[in-house]
DNA sequence: ATAAAATATATCGTTTGCGATATAATTTTA
DNA sequence: TAAAATTATATCGCAAACGATATATTTTAT
């Protein structure tokens, strides 16, 4: 092995990849239950926190782009959990909408994120930890949105 | 809203999910130069620090499963970065080399991480902040593996 | 007002990721 | 040693991701 770079250890970017795919792992004992998976999940929690948003408005906060976003929704749709309606004002855009089902299962995954942490405390030494991350999460969030945008 | 826990941006798994996605997204600009996905540029990492390894051998590195893996190799022999042969003490083992192109494009690539490093650095303060993540990162993926583990 | 550009969403094709299951070879057990 | 259990890999089916492209609607420019 000639270059020390290239060595996966030292691989900032190999961690997020691994650490976020068994991240979705942990959550599947909660959210199987609930028959939705983590990126439907994340759908629902958008929604739950503003009911009536747009396909961009849900694509936008989830960082994903609509050909992810549009067929997420019509399995979500066709699993009973949303409504996708045509806009009224504007025509080209979706409008959707917590069915009964969708927004009672707010009820249920309430305590999905206190169980997560509760697990993932017991493997691990302090909550506060994991928390000191965020800020520095963020700023790479923010930072690799532009130079994604750049090319 | 009714639950604070909710609430996306108290998630740090969605930070880690996003992170993960737009982090493999500045990798294309290198990338398909060489005509490799990230995750196929993972395989190459592992390949150019051990030649010869079994398919276990990389699915366990990579911490993926041998049904991501086996498929990942079968494209990457079609696009002929590696070989896989049958094992000759343990049939039912593959044995995964690198063929002569598969080993001349770790010349390529070799400049990868600062290129990234650099492009990152350029939209934040200090590349300390994002390597002090790893301590916390690797803590985080070993209690995973447990708690998946036992699941 | 009409053509051109922009915008919102959808569709298509390919690669991943993963649960479930199958197949083949080796090891263990009876 | 033959049957059972284990191990290594592969296959199948489905849900994401995402680049590329298409469609429909709105906005802008002429």
């Amino acid at each position: 092995m000639a270059y020390e770079q290239l060595k996966l250890d030292n691989q900032l970017c190999f961690r997020l990849y691994t650490a976020a795919r068994l991240t979705m792992g942990a959550y599947h004992p909660y959210l199987d239950p609930l028959g939705i998976t983590y990126p439907q999940y994340l759908v629902m929690l958008v929604l739950w926190e503003h009911e009536k948003q747009t396909v961009m408005d849900i694509s936008h906060r989830l960082q994903l782009d609509t050909n992810t976003v549009t067929p997420l929704l019509q399995r979500m749709e066709k699993a009973g959990l949303i409504k996708r309606t045509k806009g009224k004002e504007d025509a080209r855009q979706r409008i959707v909408t917590l069915t009964d089902k969708g927004l009672a299962m707010q009820e249920q995954a309430k305590h999905i994120p206190e169980c997560l942490s509760a697990e993932i405390l017991n493997h691990i030494g302090s909550i506060e930890e994991l928390t000191k991350m965020i800020p520095t999460l963020d700023k790479l969030i923010e930072g690799l949105k532009q130079t994604n945008n750049e090319h």
